[in-house]
DNA sequence: GTTATATTCAAAAAGCTGTCACAAAATGGT
DNA sequence: ACCATTTTGTGACAGCTTTTTGAATATAAC
């Protein structure tokens, strides 16, 4: 299943192309800015951006290109017909697609399975960790023990992921509350044992792989 | 020779920056906003970012949160006496200074010089300390004595990270003492003798690299 | 509405720390 | 060498801090 960022500022559209992907199995996720795009697609992987080119604070193609400065993720542009059609075509942005509003759900669906399919083909390895019967599939987001399908909370995913990712080093209480909730979130001191309590939970025999680090936080080990 | 962005919407402020910075060989760049900033910072490598908090669009602390989602590049930031000071100590934005203005250019330079050196250090030389069957790795800290995982508690690994880092010095009982416990403890005179005890036993053979100097403190040694 | 998820809260468990009284060792003067 | 004095080492433990846990409540998703 592939996963698909919808960028519009515009709350009623990026609603019909959620309907339409989800129906197409898509799972969906959305921004509503260029700026909070960049910040989704630098923390997650998607399979394909759908973005639109006219937004306020950060425009498509601005996020476009910056996104293009990290990730090689496929994009489909919407833009309204004419408009921009010499940016998009003339410069190399890196576009993938480009679909003129208004479109049609149906054959922007098409043009979206066409790009997955074009980009999965040229496939590289997968950002996939694995630890004995531990496996994270960063991209796909799927984590299992011992071949079991671990189900988790965003959070967990989150909280998760980003220890994995820093696998082997200590992570204070600080950084982990400002990386996974973000530097403003001012909650209960709580909060993170309680969802790292879950996250063990969830985590079975592999439990033991995240560490108390007594007044510190916590790290993940595994090797 | 190191780079650095100044980031500043005051011209004024940005050209003495510069005039300095580049008396001292550093290679200058300039941004007018943090959204200018944001997009060099991607763009490009430095080794540090000067910062303004007051800035209009997209203010420093905002720049500097983006920018830390996605390079760990040092920042000083500047800002008025007492404004802001709370959020900046207070959060952890991943500032590594901060200078109050007006600022004296000299005390600025020394500064950066300052923020430059540490951060190089930090991050050339691994941040592993070796000596025969003793590691010490101080970014996942752990300790381990001839491949066996050794447990400390939150102070031992302070006292003993801090000897260690200062290895081969003389450091009175009064440097540890305001150094691990902080400048305002006011304890009990066998506190320290303790914890060197505690130390020295889960160092196990290697429990004569804390060395006693009788009369001033403690040593530790290695090779 | 219902359900799933996130956060808060308080009590319990686990673990750490500073202090004390005393032992041992080093120092220095005779 | 001796003793008196100063400094450091040790073991025990009460009190404290931090983490865990379970359950309740709030919030978001559907």
């Amino acid at each position: 299943m592939s996963r698909i960022l919808v960028v519009d500022d515009e709350f009623g559209i990026r609603e019909i192309i959620k309907k339409y992907a989800s129906f197409e199995g898509y799972e969906v996720r959305e921004a509503a800015s260029g700026m909070e795009a960049l910040d989704m697609v630098m923390a997650e992987d998607f399979d394909l951006i759908i973005m639109d080119v006219m937004m306020p604070e950060l425009d498509g193609f601005s996020a476009c290109k910056e996104i293009r400065k990290h990730k090689k993720t496929p994009i489909i542009m919407l833009s309204a017909r004419g408009e921009e059609y010499d940016r998009i075509h003339g410069f190399e942005l890196g576009v993938d697609d480009y679909v003129v509003k208004p479109f049609s759900p149906r054959e922007l669906m098409m043009r979206v399975a066409a790009v997955i399919k074009r980009s999965q083909n040229g496939r590289d390895a997968s950002d996939v960790f694995t630890y004995k019967g531990l496996v994270v599939d960063f991209s796909a987001r799927i984590v299992t023990v011992d071949n079991e399908r671990v189900s988790m909370t965003p959070k967990e995913y989150d909280l998760f992921f980003y220890m994995v990712k820093n696998r082997g080093l200590a992570l204070t209480r600080e950084t982990l509350i400002s990386k996974v909730w973000g530097y403003d979130f001012f909650g209960d001191d709580r909060t993170l044992d309680t969802h790292i309590k879950l996250l063990r939970k969830s985590l079975g025999e592999y439990s033991s792989c995240v560490v108390t680090l007594r007044g510190v936080g916590y790290r993940f080990e595994a090797e």
